[in-house]
DNA sequence: GATGAATGAGCATTCATTCAT
DNA sequence: CATGAATGAATGCTCATTCAT
């Protein structure tokens, strides 16, 4: 519950809750503008569009989402540990900040999408690029798996968004935190290489 | 490539092509009635709304897709040939099936899986309990990890619903059917157990 | 004051007597919608958009006051005749239809313009044809000055129009009929050429 | 092209340059502002509305298209000479400020009009009583015919302004001052009374 | 003189749905 | 089964204008 006092932190903060719980398509301006007791002017003031408005929630959100991974591969050890600790520490970032989970793994339209460019493919390439140099640089000594990047990506990251999926709809019990150790551990089943057991 | 005589098969079609496309959101009734070149008045003597509409086609692909894998469990020699050939076999007909596969990963609204009730949830506990069962057999014998059922199924499933959700959108090189094997053996990574030796 | 059974025809009466009393920019849909006691769904169903709606009473309008001219040329005697009677019915016919005038008057915006192609520079094309080569039969036989249509159109035609503008506009005192021989008779004055006197 | 060093001198040739090209409905407030690089609370500083804005800038053109006339008129010699040289030389003007033109002729909104009021009714009468007098003095003498205002003035300066009007829409090929002669000439033929002996 | 946030009424249009024939 | 007219609520957005700084 942050207390925002700019009117467009406000709007902010309103509309990221709103399409969390209902869906892109689900909101009005009018129901944000409602919420956020603003006026419609003042609304559209800041925010030119209901697009544009979800394309910085998104962009921002999804961009936090990728911190978390890379912080944990800037900080890893080998690649036994990155591998188990990215897992594990998105779980975690996720379990706490449903609301953006929610809307990262929302298929927004088109319309959204494009307002979100360029900033989302300048993030996206940044870590795209990030996770592939690591990666890179632990498969050329075996330690992981030589896959295609999106294939690597899939088995590593996949179970995780997938479980995350589930529970931000409300379709699982256990909360991300309670699973992300059995989650990492096997993402390392699945990415250690033929000399990627040096732990044991 | 259906060939559809009948009005409401050619709706059905038109429906899910449209919708696998654009988004359930981001079509009308008015789109549907035009591109399949029916009156308004037939489109809704045949559905009734337009959630419903969208729910029989999304329950009819969500049940196409879990028979899949049902069937390669069903068939399957042991564990180790059950983990993998479900994913095998759930890619390939992905990869044959996008607009299908387009509107499953769809995050449809309240409304439509409102209206998609008690088909989907019969279909839907028909299929957990089906695997779950199997699960169960195998990890009483250590050949599969024994974990709560998300937690197997997002590690088993996810990496190759992850990577066809990828596909679909447009944001991927590799047909599914190609990367099947890589997504197949690291499951099997993921879920062998103790005794879930390597076969032969 | 038609009596107009069909919606349609009903909504059309309405939306030319509000465009000609203040304009198109002035109406909304809604004014339209009330005056004329139709539902807002029913108002779009006869007529896709407000430009749409303002296209096809301009086109007919255009179309009515171009075949007033046209009329009394094709049934002239002579030279002097045609030039004459043109400015002649063309005033009392504007006279006797003042809404329609000031459709025809009034500058639309360019997305009317745009919504009434292609009828409106087919209708144009054929009153362009037509009184171009009733001009140059009689400026062959040196009845009619030889100029570009656009000027003859203009000295012709133009004070005529001219006139009936400001009527329209409320600015002048006599109705059209009233200085419509006038105006005839000075039309004939501009255009008579070296041989255009047969009748004195 | 002027160049516009104060704000507001700045604001008022970008809203004359934009009302001309696409007319006074078609802009607004936040165009201009964003045309003439200035902040809105420093244009409604300048001009208290978008009326007044356009209203100035219609009075003025009003009046400069006035005065073509009128010098005409003041240096002219006898009753031929001033009718042809005002066809003529309003014609030149013309074809040198198009977009003075295309505001004069654009049939703006009662509030514009109100909001020019009373400059626009001052410089009016002084223009139809100025050149109500000069036609008084030759039809008179029997030099011009005599008519009401009105009905000479549209003889006069219609064909002009008709085809004016044709060639700001771009309905034309030639510019005005080609066509000009041939205008005045005609213009003289329609005026000229009993005694409106030819020249010399 | 300048700035930009705030206001709220208004608008064209879309859309799912109903109903009479 | 089919047709198309009718309905009315909802929506994203524009815009002229005001006001505090």
């Amino acid at each position: 519950m942050k207390t925002s006092s700019s009117t467009a932190a406000r709007i902010r903060d309103v509309a990221l809750g709103m399409i969390a719980e209902v869906g892109y398509a689900a909101i009005s301006m009018e129901d944000v503008r409602r919420e956020a007791n603003v006026s419609n002017g003042s609304l559209y003031h800041h925010f030119p569009s209901k697009a544009a408005l979800a394309a910085g929630l998104y962009v921002d959100g999804m961009g936090q989402c990728q911190s978390i991974i890379l912080d944990a591969l800037a900080t890893s050890g080998d690649a036994h540990d990155g591998v188990e600790r990215a897992v594990l520490e998105y779980l975690v970032w996720i379990d706490g900040h449903r609301d953006i989970a929610s809307l990262v793994f929302a298929d927004l339209p088109d319309q959204v999408l494009l307002a979100s460019e360029p900033d989302f493919s300048t993030a996206n390439r940044r870590y795209v690029d990030a996770v592939r140099r690591w990666l890179a640089d632990h498969a050329r000594e075996g330690r992981i798996i030589d896959a295609p990047f999106e294939v690597v990506h899939a088995l590593w990251i996949g179970p995780a968004q997938e479980y995350s999926r589930h529970w931000v709809r409300g379709r699982t019990r256990a909360r991300p935190r309670r699973v992300a150790p059995d989650l990492a551990a096997a993402a390392w089943r699945s990415l250690r290489g033929d000399r990627g057991a040096p732990r044991g």
